[in-house]
DNA sequence: ACCCCTCGAGTTCT
DNA sequence: CTCGAGGGGT
């Protein structure tokens, strides 16, 4: 056999590109640096040559992962396996016609990067409604029913499907072939798995069969069997492996894993539920569809079509009967409208259609003792209760924390420090403990007395009266305000958050220290601290777990946000009730810092704001409020002064009614409401109830009065149901 | 006066 | 993910 050709130092390597294999044997780079022959550079090769050496190297790679992975029994060190794969990719780099189907750099992927990419999904990855009962789906239906006004009579079929247990991804085809995978992340925008998920047997590269469009996305479940995950739990102890918790976190684990070769060793499947972009739709039915999916290639779990609630019920009775003896979990049954019209009339509501929900089984439940109760104060001073549990293995995850959300809800379940209680997780993620096993109650246990002071500061604690309905608030809030150091800090993490200032390297745990030190105690601070470093306090690059490496790598990520968009600038500063959506509004209605500063200090601020679609008295007061507070004033000076806040830009959209607003009034004959405000939505435009001179259409139907008027008066163009069709059908 | 939806603010664990 | 509360429509 022909000797293996090994320097890593040799041959170039991209910054942050290091291979991570852990576990390999034989670690030390520099045993890998005593045999080597100086391999020939790239460049000098003939293409036969290249050839020759790559068939070579791909086949080399194959064995050592085999021994590595499969066998446990590897040959060569992690650091002389790089270089193989390295040398193999600068072949390909310098030949790419050496690049095929079977090439490493595909078939188990490419050098593992920092971190993966982002990709932005076409048609959005949206999660689904809950329902938890027989009853609730019959509400589910009804709603669709009203929303379609399909009287009860009408015929309405919808699917029930297997609810797989794993994670969602979304596999671009184009011109059949599989382009890009992609995880689901936020739904806008997922992370780029394609090497990884090129791994999994179960997914084709290709589209078989006829008539494959030319862009199809296929969305799915990656998941991982019961049987292989056991074998793969068994594996990792046997090696000394950390060893999963289930089945879907040995699914997200390997399927997130930066080096596809680790995937590639994992009994990964994958079944399609469904589709995103699509350039031609093989069928005008759900199932229709999924069968097309079928027969591309692709594993479909069953689809039962059902006519009536009923069948509906039995539907998910027949498969709740028949989890246990399924290969893999599942955690419901999902139900769909069959037709794609009517899938598209009912739109969605935010982040979840209308024309689906989930009906979950009801979740695994454990008792487990409350050994404490402890109050977590936030940055609105809000004082939260968190039960401390005895851990407890639910759902397949210790559980050793629960929110208890508020005093009342200490109350009305009459919870007690040592009692017993029940925990189950809320839609299998979040803890809650649903009561209270009253016959193991200690004879000696008292109520929970919630505390009237803050637990950090020690200020009074309490429930403000909402004026409108008379009614104490649920949450008691330190009053503490600036005094407060748990406010404080909580402010200052709302402030770096990912959704605001998004500061890599400065996270939660860095924030406590740093503000516990004095390092940075206002959000200006953070921008000034690399000027401060070695004043007063140590260096930060001598501080303990710190060097100069990482200290000069945070500064450098802190002066990426000296820039700042608008809307994040607004919500970074944490106003009480702006969140983020409200502070985008914000950012649109007025443009700019300076234009929105200059407004709030006018008297007329209040009424300015609450003339804006979406804030309310509450919120308008809370903005005024924070404006009016010196010290808040004095924040946001120093903040200006260390950064550049850009005005805001308007998204773009592409549709002639983008950026419009439209009334509707009186009756409607062909749509709801609801699906004549999504049309509106979907086209860019805002639906308003009431008739300004800033209004573009008002759509009038029977019965119309006031508004039509109004219209009338100010010359805003009238249309009628039809040409509002007509109009929406154009764009 | 009530209902529905959206938003905000809090939460867990990997 | 859940709860509570704000906003807006019926």
């Amino acid at each position: 056999m022909r000797p293996i050709v090994v320097r890593p130092d040799a041959w170039p390597r991209a910054e942050g590109q290091a291979v991570k294999r852990p576990g390999r044997a034989g670690k030390n780079p520099a045993k890998a640096a005593r045999s080597q022959v100086e391999p020939k550079p790239v460049d000098e090769l003939s293409p036969a040559e290249a050839k020759k050496e790559h068939e070579f190297l791909a086949g080399e790679i194959e064995r050592h992962d085999k021994l590595y992975y499969q066998e446990d029994q590897p040959e060569i060190s992690d650091a002389d396996y790089d270089a193989l794969r390295l040398r193999s990719e600068a072949l390909e780099q310098r030949f790419p016609g050496l690049i095929s189907e079977k090439s490493p750099s595909l078939r188990v992927g490419a050098p593992p990067a920092a971190k993966f990419a982002k990709v932005r999904h076409a048609v959005r990855m949206l999660s689904l409604g809950n329902v938890f009962s027989e009853e609730e789906t019959r509400e589910f239906v009804a709603r669709v029913r009203r929303f379609l006004k399909l009287g009860a009579g009408a015929p309405l079929d919808f699917t029930a499907e297997l609810k797989i247990d794993g994670l969602s991804v979304s596999l671009r085809y184009e011109r059949g072939k599989l382009a890009v995978a992609a995880t689901r992340g936020d739904g806008s925008e997922g992370e780029d798995v394609t090497a990884n998920v090129r791994t999994i047997a179960d997914i084709p590269q290709e589209l078989s069969g006829r008539h494959v469009p030319d862009v199809f996305e296929v969305r799915g479940e990656v998941y991982m069997a019961h049987a292989d995950f056991a074998a793969l739990n068994r594996r990792q102890a046997q090696s000394g492996a950390k060893t999963f918790a289930n089945p879907r976190n040995a699914a997200a684990g390997s399927l997130r894993q930066l080096d596809p070769a680790i995937t590639a060793a994992r009994p990964l499947r994958f079944f399609s539920w469904g589709w995103g972009e699509a350039s031609a739709l093989p069928a005008q039915t759900n199932h229709g569809v999924l069968d097309a999916i079928a027969g591309w290639g692709f594993p479909v779990p069953p689809v039962t079509l059902c006519k009536s609630e009923d069948e509906m019920a039995a539907a998910y009775r027949a498969i709740e009967l028949n989890r246990a003896s399924l290969a893999f979990d599942i955690d419901g049954v999902v139900y769909k409208v069959d037709r794609l019209d009517l899938q598209e009339r009912l739109g969605f509501v935010s982040r979840t259609p209308r024309w689906a929900t989930a009906h979950k089984f009801s979740p695994e439940k454990a008792t487990a003792i409350l050994r404490g109760i402890e109050i977590q104060v936030g940055r609105t001073g809000a004082m939260t209760p968190v039960a401390k549990l005895e851990p407890v293995t639910v759902g397949g995850v210790v559980v050793q924390n629960a929110t208890l959300h508020n005093e009342d809800e200490i109350a009305r379940k009459d919870i007690r420090i040592g009692d017993t209680v029940i925990v189950q997780r809320a839609g299998d993620v979040i803890p809650q403990i649903l009561g209270v096993i009253l016959e193991k109650r200690a004879a000696n246990s008292a109520p929970f007395a919630f505390p009237t002071v803050c637990p950090v500061c020690g200020s009074h604690a309490v429930r403000e009266m909402n004026e409108k309905t008379g009614k104490l608030d649920a949450v008691r809030r330190c009053t503490g305000g600036l005094i407060c150091a748990a406010q404080a800090v909580e402010r200052l993490r709302h402030f770096v958050s990912r959704r605001a200032f998004d500061i890599e390297g400065l996270g939660e745990k860095h924030i406590q220290a740093f503000f516990d030190e004095g390092r940075i105690r206002a959000p200006a601070d953070i921008f000034t601290l690399q000027a401060r470093d070695g004043g007063s306090l140590p260096k930060l690059a001598e501080k303990e777990g710190w060097g100069p490496q990482s200290a000069s790598n945070l500064f450098a990520a802190i002066e990426t946000r000296r820039a700042i968009a608008l809307e994040r600038f607004i919500f970074a500063l944490g106003i009480r009730h702006v969140g983020e959506t409200t502070a985008k509004l914000l950012a649109k209605t007025f443009g700019s810092l300076q234009e929105f500063r200059r407004v709030m200090a006018e008297a007329g601020a209040f009424d300015r704001l609450n003339e804006i679609d979406g804030i309310g008295d509450e919120v308008a007061q809370s903005i005024v409020d924070f404006f009016e507070e010196p010290h808040n004033r004095e924040v946001l000076a120093a903040l200006e002064r260390e950064l550049t806040v850009e005005p805001y830009k308007l998204d773009v959209v592409p549709s002639q009614l983008a950026g419009a607003t439209v009334v509707f009034t009186g009756k409607l004959e062909r749509l709801t409401r609801d699906e004549a405000k999504s049309q509106a939505e979907r086209l860019g435009a805002k639906v308003a109830g009431s008739v300004s001179k800033n209004t573009l259409y008002v759509v009038a139907g029977p019965g119309a009065g006031s508004k039509l008027k109004k219209a009338e008066e100010l010359g805003v163009k009238i249309l009628s149901e039809d040409d509002w069709f007509d109009l929406v059908s154009a764009a």
